[in-house]
DNA sequence: GTCGAAAATATGAAAAATCATATAAATCGA
DNA sequence: TCGATTTATATGATTTTTCATATTTTCGAC
């Protein structure tokens, strides 16, 4: 074991124990990212254009939990790539649309089944009631934080 | 409501759910941290050493969720302001054992009694059964994720 | 229609984070 | 006890990320 210590506050708060979970659980799979020759943001870019082609860039950024400008320059590089291209929306001229190239499409039509598989085995490393659980958890709690606030 | 899409891989994968949940829930915290005149990083270390006073910089990057050598400058940045010191570990020489100066004593409880009462909020937003599950799920999950990966 | 406000994106400059590696001390065997 | 390893921290160079703000387009009230 590493580190035991009964910490009063910190090992049993609930933004430590959500923060460490997340990059945990992420750990693995953002390493198979990079060595498939992506950044994490770029793969969440892909994932979120696979579920849905032509989202423009706030909302991809909205999405992949990122800031605008951020967003506006992995686009770029991922366009100067040649996974996305970028077109202008038809009715509104300030929006940026995002699309798959056929290598983008490809690529992350691959990662979305890698993702998938990781998500499995992560899941059945959970006791049966725990994986049952924790996404429904994780939901609620995220429509509760979308509610503005009561006070 | 924002954007309702029926999404079918994101909005449901795991470790999008558990980045998303995580980022919401802190934001709130996050920005009174700030408004405190700390950065988030920093307020992690205050955290640790309330629970622990004079850890070593390795071990209080591992619980801040953050690498070694930025933990080194962060500890330089907060000994420079007067919320740590930095003193050698008696018995090895390599160690940097970090403690709170009565300025960083104060303002960490501080904060930790808002992050109390900020937890607090936010559970009570939950229904009783998710509030009650969470935190184990959680760990449960941080658990399995420490062992060695049995493949 | 016109004007002011809001929305979407872009961009330069600054700050933060990462990476690779250096240094120094402790540990472990032969 | 010497040398090879490992552990702990530090640091220079580079890459990312943020911040503030500019630009362009749309929207709404009048």
């Amino acid at each position: 074991m590493t580190d035991t210590q009964d910490d009063t506050f910190v090992s049993g708060y609930l933004l430590y124990l959500l923060a460490a979970s997340s990059e945990q659980a992420s750990t693995q799979f953002h390493d198979h990212v990079r060595a498939r020759g992506l950044r994490v943001p770029e793969w969440r870019v892909l994932a979120c254009l696979v579920d849905n082609d032509g989202m423009m860039i706030t909302r991809l950024a909205r999405l992949s939990l990122m800031e605008q400008s951020r967003m506006t320059r992995i686009v770029d590089q991922m366009d100067a790539r040649g996974l996305v291209t970028r077109g202008a929306d038809a009715n509104d001229k300030r929006r940026v649309r995002v699309r798959l190239t056929a290598e983008g499409r490809d690529l992350a039509e691959s990662l979305v089944k890698d993702a998938r598989r990781h998500e499995t085995r992560l899941l059945s490393a959970l006791a049966d009631t725990d994986a049952a659980r924790i996404k429904g958890v994780l939901r609620t709690l995220l429509d509760v934080l979308d509610k503005p606030d009561p006070a």
